[in-house]
DNA sequence: CGTTTGCTAGATATCTAGCAAACGGTGCCATATT
């Protein structure tokens, strides 16, 4: 029998696994399926990191990003596993060439990829013969938030799953409703899975939310990020024009703010990123391309300027507010506006009956390529979501490929999206304009009990009223920038 | 949803008024072009 414990200490050199750790690593080990809810800093990667040294054959873990591999493969080396390795087009056909022999020959015990790359056939022939320990889905939410529209590859993990066939699957996420949850097991065919969930309590976050005029939320903002303890931040919008004007309105205000959208170019992405790791920044603003796999632990604070899309992406945004434990405040500023404005986003994107029984005939003689030019109005995401809807996630632009499926089954797939988007912007809206408990209906809505108070939110233990943005918070950020700009000079003479 | 932006027409060569249109954000990978 082995001792876990002594293999924790031989390969990670601590002495005692943290909660949930021991018993998905039995489990995997016994061949179970596992899905795992767990917050932030939980000790996620020790789990399939520690299973693979273990393991007879290759673990295979699928992350949403190519940073995120890169991370982790590095992780792994500085730990003394030379055994872990990824696949990405960032890195050479060459190198992958290498890797993929490594990992016929049974050298490789880890090895990272993306869904698109574990779908792709290349990869499935040659790994036909390589038998699979572990499967591991990282960040396993992505199924349900990407795989409809964004990245239709997360749908297909099931068949891929089919084709290698791996002894046991590891499904790993912070942010899964139950029913959420329920759609990860059945998509991912886990068979009879350990569900192993932690409260996703973060009880070093305070919540607090506030209704402003549209055109206030920025000043409120400012005076926020000028409390004490207020900084480091990060504000989220999601509009890439408004990050950029509102960084500009924070650095022509005294602090140190840079944005950071999608729409950069990669090395200026990584710079800023970089800067606000480091200290330099004060405040990053950011649309939702900001964050994922960000680990940095002293962020002070999380302003949201506009509401997100749901609440599971709110308690991500926000939740990377304190990660090394010490105190930390999450704000929600929205206006009135802010919500109607997203259900008429929310609307924009589902093409109404009529135009969707229209592309539905048209695809009878036409190729999806031939048919996009007319139906400009959906955006780029509108349109692949409705394609995969009508011809199926598999299908490609280029041939002509007729309908298969009735389009009441098309329709009816995308009424229930359209449902359960709404249900969940609704759910951001009820936690807005909401009396309860943040932090209750926050956990509540993940399927968590709670007592209904936390006494560390703004409804449970209303703030002091705070002050009106008045000449004297004007002269205090005046004497914030100044004390800025010397010790600037000082550090640089 | 309501706000903002861009266009056009009108009185005068730059500005205004009025109206219509637009209005989102997340990333892989492969292939073609510098």
């Amino acid at each position: 029998m082995l001792d876990l414990e002594e293999c924790l200490r031989y390969y990670f050199g601590t002495d005692s696994f943290r909660p949930g750790q021991r018993s998905a690593i039995e489990a995997i080990l016994a061949g179970r399926d596992v899905l795992a809810l767990w917050p932030t800093g939980a000790g996620k990667s020790l789990v399939y990191q520690m299973a693979a040294q273990l393991l007879p054959y290759l673990t295979l873990i699928v992350t949403p990003l190519v940073s995120l591999m890169f991370d982790q493969v590095r992780r792994l080396q500085a730990k003394g596993f030379d055994n872990a390795a990824c696949l990405t087009s960032a890195q050479s056909r060459e190198y992958n060439t290498q890797v993929l022999e490594a990992m016929r020959s049974g050298y490789l015990k880890t090895l990272f990829l993306t869904p698109e790359r574990l779908n792709s056939d290349e990869f499935l022939v040659r790994l036909r013969d390589t038998p699979i320990s572990l499967l591991t889905i990282d960040e396993a939410h992505c199924i349900c938030q990407w795989g409809h529209d964004f990245r239709p590859e997360y749908l297909r993990l099931g068949k891929a799953i089919q084709v290698l066939q791996p002894r046991s699957i590891l499904a790993l996420t912070a942010t899964a409703t139950p029913a959420a949850q329920e759609q990860i097991a059945c998509l991912l065919g886990l068979r009879h899975p350990l569900r192993l969930h932690l409260s996703l309590n973060r009880p070093n976050l305070e919540y607090s939310v506030k209704e402003v005029s549209r055109l206030e939320g920025r000043e409120i903002a400012l005076q926020h990020l000028y409390r004490r303890e207020g900084l480091p931040a990060v504000v989220y919008i999601n509009q890439r024009q408004e990050c950029e004007t509102t960084a500009r309105y924070f650095c022509e205000n005294g602090l140190r703010a840079a944005y950071y959208h999608a729409g950069m170019r990669p090395d200026e992405r990584q710079a800023v990123q970089k800067s606000f790791l480091d200290d330099e920044l004060q405040v990053i603003t950011a649309t939702t391309a900001f964050g994922m796999g960000v680990d940095k632990p002293n962020v002070r604070q999380v302003i949201h300027l506009t509401p997100s899309n749901s609440l599971e992406e709110y308690y991500q945004e926000s939740g990377r507010a304190g990660r090394d434990g010490q105190e930390a405040h999450c704000l929600l500023l929205y206006s009135q506006q802010s919500f109607e404005r997203a259900w008429g986003q929310l609307d924009e994107r589902y093409p109404s009956a009529e135009l969707l029984s229209d592309i539905y005939e048209a695809l009878f003689s036409c190729t999806p390529a031939e048919l996009r030019a007319h139906y400009l109005s959906l955006s780029p995401t509108s349109w692949r979501q409705t394609l995969n809807a009508i011809l199926g996630f598999e299908h490609s632009n280029g041939e002509l490929q007729p309908p298969q499926k009735p389009l009441e089954n098309v329709s009816a797939y995308l009424n229930y999206l359209y449902s359960t988007d709404c249900q969940r912007l609704q759910a951001m809206q009820n936690y807005a304009r909401g009396q309860r408990c943040r932090r209750s209906l926050l956990l509540e809505y993940f399927g968590e009990q709670t007592p209904g108070f936390c006494d560390k939110c703004d409804v449970c233990r209303p703030p002091t009223t705070l002050q009106p943005p008045d000449i004297r918070t004007r002269l205090w950020q005046k004497m914030y920038s100044l004390a800025d700009s010397l010790t600037f000079r000082t550090a640089s003479a």
